[in-house]
DNA sequence: AACTGTGAAGACTTTCACAGCG
DNA sequence: CGCTGTGAAAGTCTTCACAGTT
C-alpha cells in the first residue's frame, strides 16, 4: 500500500489516533485493541481497523495493536518522527497565543521565526526567537528552512503574503485568517476558522431540539 | 426540501458561501454567478449549484443569484438571523485571544460570559464582561441564556467542564482543546485542534514534492 | 476465544450533462 | 443566449460480516 493511496479522511484522523495512543502509553496500557482505540477517540471499531490497514498489517490478531509500535509508525507515515520547522506570520492576539503553545513542541513542530509588520514588534524578543520584519520574509524563510508556516494575519494581507511564502519555498500554510487562499497547487493549505464552526453549531441549534 | 436533508458537507460550506457574498457586496455586485462564487471559494460551479439548491430555488435562471437575497437565506439557514449568546470557559492564552476576535460578533454571536477558575481573573472586567468562577457555571450559563460554549481550557479538566455545560443548558460546544468529548446526544460538538492540522500539513510535506 | 484484516455492500458526495427558464 | 436546477453517473468513504491468525 502506496501511502498515497491513503484516504484523506484517514490522514486527518491519525493525528487522533496518536493522541490517544499517547494517552494510552501515560495509562500504562501496552496494547490496545481496535474497540478500545474507537472508544477512546469517539469512532467505531471498523473504522479504526480499516484506517489502521492503510498503513499496512500492524496489529496481532487476537491480542490488538502494540502501543509503542503504532506510535512510532503513525508518526512516521505522518512525517513527525523528525522535527519539522515553521514560520509564525502575524504576532497578534492569535500569533502570540500560538507560539506558546505547547502542542506543537510536543507533536516535534519548532516555531522559528515570528513575522510581523508593526515596527514596534519588530526586534522583540518572544520566546526562543525574535521577531523579524514581513518584509524581510524572501530572507528569513530560506534562513530558517522553515516548511511551514502558520498565517495569522490581517485579512487584508494574507493572500499577498501567502503567495510571498509560497515563493520562498514554504510548502504547507495553515491559514487562520477568514480568507480563501489561491496558491499554485504543490502547497499544501489547511484552512481554520472559528467563525465558520460557530455557523455550523449555530444550524445544529437552529434545527431545534433533535 | 426539509432543513434536515441537507448534507452535512453543504452545512459545511455555507459558511464559506456566506464570507464571500459579504465579500462580493463590498465590492457592489448585486448579483453573482454559481461560477464566479465558485471563484471565490475555491470551488467549482456545480458544487455551488448543488448546494443552493438545497436550500431552495434561490437563482435566476440566465441571470445568477441575487447577493442580498441570498446572505439572508443563508443566514435564516444557519440561524444567525437572530443573535446567538455564547459563553467562553478558559482565560488563558487562546481564550483571550478569542474574545477579542471581531469574527464572532460580525456573524451574530455574542459573548455573554467568560468563566475561569483562576483567582487573580475572577471579578476582571475583560470587554463587556465580567469573568466568574467557573464554580458557578450552573448557575451564569441558565442566568445568561447562552446556548453555545466555548472551550478553551487545559485538556485535563476539559470532558468535566464539558458534562457540566450540557447539563447546564448548553447545545452546541465548540472545542478547542485537544480531548475528544463523549456527551449525551443532542450536544453538538465541533472540534479545533490545531496540532492536528498541522500533522495533517506534514503528512503532505512528507509525500515529497507533488 | 479474541481480535485483526479485508472484500463486498451500502451510504454518502461530487461531478456531469443537459433540460428548463428568464 | 446564459445561467440555474437536477436526475443520473461516477467516485469516495463507511459499515458490515466473516475469514484468518495467534
Amino acid at each position: 500500500m502506496d501511502r498515497r493511496d491513503i484516504p484523506d479522511t484517514t490522514i486527518q484522523r491519525l493525528p487522533l489516533y496518536l493522541r490517544c495512543l499517547l494517552e494510552a502509553q501515560t495509562v500504562r496500557m501496552p496494547v490496545v485493541s481496535s474497540s478500545a482505540l474507537a472508544e477512546m477517540c469517539g469512532t467505531n471499531a471498523p473504522q479504526v481497523r480499516k484506517d489502521l490497514s492503510y498503513l499496512g498489517e500492524l496489529g496481532t490478531r487476537g491480542i490488538g495493536y502494540d502501543v509503542e509500535a503504532l506510535i512510532a509508525h503513525i508518526s512516521g507515515v505522518l512525517g513527525i518522527d523528525e522535527r519539522r520547522r515553521a514560520v509564525l506570520v502575524g504576532y497578534g492576539r492569535f500569533g502570540s497565543a500560538l507560539l506558546g503553545y505547547p502542542g506543537f513542541g510536543e507533536r516535534g513542530f519548532e516555531i522559528v521565526a515570528v513575522l510581523d509588520s508593526d515596527p514596534t514588534k519588530i526586534g522583540t524578543r518572544v520566546g526562543d526567537v525574535t521577531i523579524s520584519d514581513v518584509r524581510e520574509l524572501e530572507s528569513v524563510v530560506p534562513a530558517t528552512g522553515a516548511e511551514i508556516a502558520i498565517l495569522a494575519t490581517p485579512a487584508a494581507v494574507t493572500q499577498a503574503v501567502a503567495a510571498r511564502l509560497a515563493a520562498a519555498g514554504i510548502r504547507g500554510i495553515l491559514n487562520l485568517a477568514p480568507v480563501t487562499l489561491s496558491l499554485a497547487n504543490g502547497v499544501a493549505v489547511r484552512q481554520v476558522c472559528l467563525s465558520t464552526e460557530l455557523q455550523v453549531l449555530s444550524f445544529h441549534l437552529a434545527q431545534g431540539p433533535l
